[in-house]
DNA sequence: ACATTGATCCGCT
DNA sequence: GCGGATCAATGTC
C-alpha cells in the first residue's frame, strides 16, 4: 500500500505550512529550491534563482496592482486564493505560459512568480523543449523559459507542486547573498517601482541580468 | 527595435 | 452575448 500517496508525510506538511507565509519572506528560502516535474519524457528539476512576489486583492490588507487576483477571484487566477504549495499557470502574449508557487494561507491570494533557475536534473529533455537555448545557463533563465523547460501549461494550474509528478526539495539555508529590486513587467504604471518584490540570487549567471540593465537604461 | 499570438477580462449592449 | 484593450515574454530583426 503506498500510504504515501495518501497521507503527506511531516516534511510536505512543514513545506506547506513555510509556503503559508507571506512569500516576500517566503522569496529568500525558495531561491535555491529544485522544482522537479516527471513526465514520459523523464525528470526536468529547476534550481530557482529568481521570483516575484505577488499578492492579495485590491481589498486585502496588501493591495497589490500588479497582481492578477487585483480585481478580484476569476476563474484564471483562482489557484492562487487556494492552498500554498499548488501551482498557478497562465499563459500570456498569445504564445508563453508562467509559473507561480502559490504562498500565503489558504483563501489570501498571493505567489511567487518563477522567474529563472538553472536546470540541474534532465538537461537534454529541457534543451529539446528549448531548441532556441544557446547555451545552458539560458535554458531556464525567464518566466516562460522556465515554465517551457519544466513543460508546465494552463492544464497544471492549480496542482500541487509538493506531490508527484511534481516535487520541491528546499536548500538547507537560505541563499547566501539575495537581492531585490522592482519587479519586471508589470502592468500599470507605479506598479513596479512601489513594489520592489523581485528576489533573485546575487551573481547568479541563470538570472535574467538583461531586464536589470533594461530597467536603469536611460531612455534617449 | 519589432513581430508574434490568443486567452482573459472589463464594460458595454 | 460581443468588442476591444491588455498582457508576469521570447526570438529574431
Amino acid at each position: 500500500m503506498t500510504a504515501a500517496g495518501e497521507h503527506p508525510g511531516p516534511e510536505v506538511a512543514a513545506l506547506r505550512e513555510f509556503l503559508s507565509g507571506d512569500p516576500r519572506n517566503v522569496a529568500p528560502l525558495l531561491l535555491g529550491a529544485v522544482l522537479t516535474h516527471q513526465t514520459d519524457e523523464g525528470a526536468v528539476s529547476v534550481r530557482l534563482t529568481e521570483v516575484e512576489a505577488y499578492l492579495g486583492p485590491r481589498d486585502s490588507a496588501h493591495p497589490d496592482p500588479g497582481s492578477h487576483t487585483f480585481r478580484g477571484r476569476t476563474p484564471r487566477n483562482a489557484p492562487m486564493f487556494g492552498p500554498a504549495g499548488h501551482l498557478y499557470v497562465y499563459f500570456t502574449y498569445g504564445m508563453h505560459y508562467c509559473a507561480n508557487i502559490v504562498c500565503g494561507p489558504d483563501g489570501v491570494p498571493s505567489a511567487l512568480l518563477l522567474r529563472a533557475g538553472e536546470v540541474v536534473g534532465g538537461q537534454a529533455i529541457a534543451a529539446s523543449r528549448r531548441p532556441a537555448s544557446r547555451s545552458p545557463q539560458d535554458l531556464a533563465s525567464g518566466p516562460a523559459r522556465l515554465a517551457t523547460v519544466l513543460g508546465l501549461t494552463t492544464a497544471d494550474s492549480g496542482r500541487d507542486a509538493l506531490s508527484p509528478p511534481f516535487g520541491l526539495a528546499l536548500p538547507d539555508g537560505p541563499a547566501a547573498a539575495v537581492a531585490s529590486g522592482p519587479r519586471v513587467g508589470v502592468a500599470g504604471d507605479g506598479g513596479s517601482r512601489r513594489y520592489p518584490w523581485r528576489f533573485w540570487i546575487q551573481d547568479d549567471p541563470t538570472v535574467s541580468q538583461y531586464k536589470a540593465a533594461k530597467a536603469g537604461t536611460p531612455k534617449p
